[in-house]
DNA sequence: GAGTTCTTATTCCGTCCATG
DNA sequence: CATGGACGGAATAAGAACTC
């Protein structure tokens, strides 16, 4: 890398002051979200025309999904999370139309039907994650939301009641896995589904035009280390991504009772396929920062053969703790892509603003992050 | 309506303790 | 006695609710 050449250094990524929580990316919580304008940034540097085509292995809520079609890029995204993607499919197509009317039908229903007469289903450890008034009403709503006939209006208001689940739970927060007393009555269920849901309305009615632009975007569901290259329907240009890290976050962990709520995958098998997941890193037989490399490798294998020849791939990545030891993702990842056959192309460190909420470096021991940009040898 | 308090959401790990 | 589910500490800031 010639140092005088480095682009992204010559930009502020801090984006301090700005409002990160607009429009589609605030409809429901997720853990360590990009800040859209590093994807849009990301986008605006390499991208050469309209036509290219963005990828992110790592999808999670879609961030960078939308920033690529508010752009006019076709993006596809992948995850092995179902939550993950099922937020992600909602955030970059239309909302369809009866979506308010659903809402307001499925509350009114509720509302007449509760206590109601439906069992709340057999979920592990029910009782101490949720009072049973909540049960019941989480109960008449998801048995309304089986009603719903069309797909995209379902899974739309599958996502508002999602995002309200551990508010209405006895989860502390959404990346506190712990019981606490929190006074929430089946009204309260009722009332913020309904608030999440104008949410949305409201989400999709300032954000109408790029949705009305060409561009495509494909969710894949699947463990990135299983996906082969006949899965990716198009070429890419651009790889735009935050990767898991190891012994950090567990989405699997902190949306367990979301996914059970809604019926997806089991969440404790999207564990075992859940890179970074910190029960991996434990226990007698622990996985080190090793393990991840090579993890980074075989991603970085896939990439090669998706992407075009001078494609650019694009990370976002922090350090992380390993039983005390302080581990240098960014460092692991350049080493990942130089087997596989990637070299540094550019790189910046970004701090993170003291003032933002969602990261905390009070207490969160993530001080900076770096961006890496590889490209193909 | 500006200024003040209250409430709620957030947190990219280490460790405890239940249960088999 | 290993495993994995659950718990904790508490600063910070955004937003809500209240006051004058």
């Amino acid at each position: 890398m010639t140092q005088k050449e480095s682009e992204l250094r010559q930009y502020d990524w801090t984006f301090q002051g700005a409002n990160s929580r607009e429009g589609v990316h605030s409809i429901h919580p997720y853990p360590a979200k990009f800040i859209p304008q590093i994807p849009h940034q990301l986008i605006e540097i390499y991208a050469d025309s309209k036509s290219d085509v963005v990828f992110d292995p790592f999808c999670g809520s879609g961030t960078a999904l939308v920033e690529a079609m508010k752009k006019g890029h076709s993006s596809i995204g992948v995850d092995v999370h179902p939550l993950a993607c099922l937020i992600s499919r909602v955030k970059t197509r239309p909302l369809p139309d009866d979506f308010g009317n659903r809402a307001r039908e499925i509350i009114t229903s509720v509302r007449n039907r509760y206590p109601g007469d439906v069992e709340p289903p057999d979920l592990p450890n029910i009782d101490h994650w949720f009072k049973k008034p909540i049960q019941q009403a989480l109960t008449l709503i998801i048995d309304e939301l089986e009603q719903v006939e069309n797909q995209p209006t379902k899974e739309a208001l599958q996502v508002a009641l999602s995002s309200i689940i551990v508010r209405v739970s006895n989860q502390d927060s959404n990346t506190r896995y712990a019981a606490v007393e929190k006074d929430v009555t089946a009204e309260d269920v009722l009332q913020k589904f309904s608030q999440a849901s104008s949410k949305i309305e409201s989400a999709f009615k300032k954000n109408s035009e790029w949705r009305r632009n060409s561009a495509t975007c494909d969710v894949l569901n699947e463990n990135i280390l299983e996906v082969e290259p006949s899965d990716i329907p198009q070429k890419v240009d651009l790889v735009i991504t935050s990767p898991p890290y190891p012994n950090a976050y567990e989405y699997w962990l902190y949306h367990k009772y979301r996914m059970y709520w809604l019926g997806l995958a089991d969440p404790t098998e999207v564990k075992e396929n859940e890179i970074g997941a910190r029960p991996h890193y434990q226990g007698s037989n622990p996985r080190d920062e090793t393990d991840f490399e090579e993890r980074m490798v075989s991603l970085f294998d896939l990439l090669r053969d998706i992407t075009t020849e001078d494609a650019t791939a694009s990370f976002v990545v922090g350090r992380s703790v390993i039983q005390g030891e302080e581990v240098d993702n960014g460092k692991l990842l350049e080493r990942a892509a130089d087997a596989a056959g990637f070299y540094t192309a550019d790189s910046a460190s970004r701090s993170i603003p003291s003032n933002t909420k969602s990261f905390n470096p009070g207490y969160s021991k993530i001080k900076d992050e770096k961006i890496l940009t590889f490209k193909k040898l």
